[in-house]
DNA sequence: TTGTCACATCATCACTCGCTGATACGAGCG
DNA sequence: CGCTCGTATCAGCGAGTGATGATGTGACAA
């Protein structure tokens, strides 16, 4: 069951550059500055995105001399990915479940 | 690949209360005086919070009298969840593609 | 028809959030 | 050592967001 504090995840999840630094970073593990090169945002921006990223959990850092690599944190991923399912299957079968009206 | 599109929804969820709703209807198709009573929410916030997910194609709202019942989108969830899952699959081989300090 | 109930919408206020410039700090290089 | 580079943090501003009370609307019952 999905609880409160996966709506941290959740909402880390939810800002567009956040999502597609997420998606940048499943392919690559990558560093501050590629990461300002492939988004366009400025550098004081993107930290502080990946302030919000790494406090809900979602990826590391693994300092490389003067460099910062960032990279996702699978199961956390893959743990949002078994509850929807989770809550999309049991969706399917709660039409049958209607409460009667009060 | 994650759009920008999917944000919407995932921010739509990303919200304590919107989660908690979505968990319950994923339970049962509930009208909003059910939802008023198991949150404990005004109606008055309940329903604004409907709209941002009914916006967002989570629920469907269906007309039953003077009610108003609500049911999830199952498939919105799936394709939720594969996403996810396609994220965490791609984020464990990642490691390895690490690009090189500029 | 009149009243009540269920629900939606609107206006408003407080608050949060994202973006920015300025700044601090540590690591390497000269 | 002094300097530059990569990165994090801080303060401030404007836009977006959630909670609330008042109000509007449609459906049912008396």
């Amino acid at each position: 069951m999905l609880t409160s504090v996966d709506a941290d995840v959740i909402r880390a999840l939810g800002d567009p550059l956040r999502l597609k630094i997420v998606t940048l970073l499943a392919r690559e593990t990558l560093c501050t500055t590629h990461l300002v090169e492939e988004t366009g945002a400025r550098q004081t921006n993107l930290s502080n995105h990946m302030k919000v990223l790494r406090e809900a959990g979602i990826v590391e850092t693994e300092p490389c001399g003067r460099f910062t690599y960032y990279k996702l944190k699978p199961e956390v991923l893959a743990g949002l990915s078994e509850r929807f399912a989770e809550l999309a299957a049991s969706a399917r079968t709660a039409s049958e479940n209607k409460r009667a009206c009060p």
